[in-house]
DNA sequence: CTCACTGCAAACCTTTTGCAAACCA
DNA sequence: TGGTTTGCAAAAGGTTTGCAGTGAG
């Protein structure tokens, strides 16, 4: 997997060293499509390491977050975590509430913005929720199969 | 203040009782401009009640949440509230860092925004964060304070 | 007088920290 | 080997819950 052998590459050139763990976390990663919760991070890798411990996992976590590898995004039900955007120019993101898949959105709203004169802009936020094609043709399928 | 007592009529009319501390609560927020942590407002509510507990503002902050009279807001340090905006149509916030008063913004960017047809939108957040000018002149005038 | 509200204590969940053992380079 | 990483245990927030006593209507 190409990325994953990047960012391991990455890792060592920053002084890191490359365990196991390390590198299924990154796998896992970057297999997963959406966001992950630390706690569904250490459900997964402790499949594979039983004897692992929590705090192994949020201070992984936060090594790859430092080094940009994951971004962290606050939710109304807590924090999550998935792999930084390749995308390089700014964008904003469409995020799917039943598989928390992101679709980027290109337009940026803040061109348009009426910004009173003595209000000094630093960041913003830009996130639209909803269901994505996939998510919803599953629950069509699922609610005709409930009728039938 | 008319706002302090419209709220506590209402909390009345939904079988809630009317409590000093409740008052209390209510008008904290009635005079408050920003945003306030449920620390904040212990505190607050502290010097005017001693022997106040922290489980009774998480559940009187919960009883103001449910009758709407107070927003929830989930930022990356933490969970903020603060009095519901009295606007009615849809709008979005500009936040000063600083003292987290809020500004309305009527632009809606969701009317721009291009959504592939199979993505159902079933919510959106737009949120821009600075600083006010007030924050700003104060700033200035601190640091100015300091190169003299 | 009754039911809602409050304080206390304890539990719970998430995240962080100190330390000794295990491990990578 | 030397410094990094890990597991364990414990602590540190932040939030919720059960219970008995207090207080509003």
């Amino acid at each position: 997997m190409r990325t994953t052998e990047d960012i391991m590459q990455r890792m060592s050139r920053n002084g890191l060293r490359i365990t196991e763990q390390r590198k299924t976390l990154v796998k896992l990663f970057d297999g997963a499509s959406g966001y992950l919760t630390p706690k569904e991070v250490y459900e997964h890798m402790q499949r594979v390491y039983p004897g692992l411990s929590f705090d192994t996992v949020y201070r992984n976590l936060r090594v790859l977050l430092d080094m940009g590898v994951v971004e962290q995004i606050v939710f109304e039900d807590g924090v999550k975590f998935k792999l930084s955007c390749e995308e390089q120019h700014h964008h904003h993101h469409m995020i799917c509430l039943q598989c928390e898949k992101t679709l980027p959105i290109r337009f940026c709203p803040m061109s348009e913005t009426d910004v009173p004169g003595d209000f000094e802009v630093v960041k913003h936020k830009f996130e639209v929720f909803g269901y994505c094609g996939e998510c919803k043709e599953a629950a069509a399928a699922a609610a005709s199969r409930e009728v039938q």
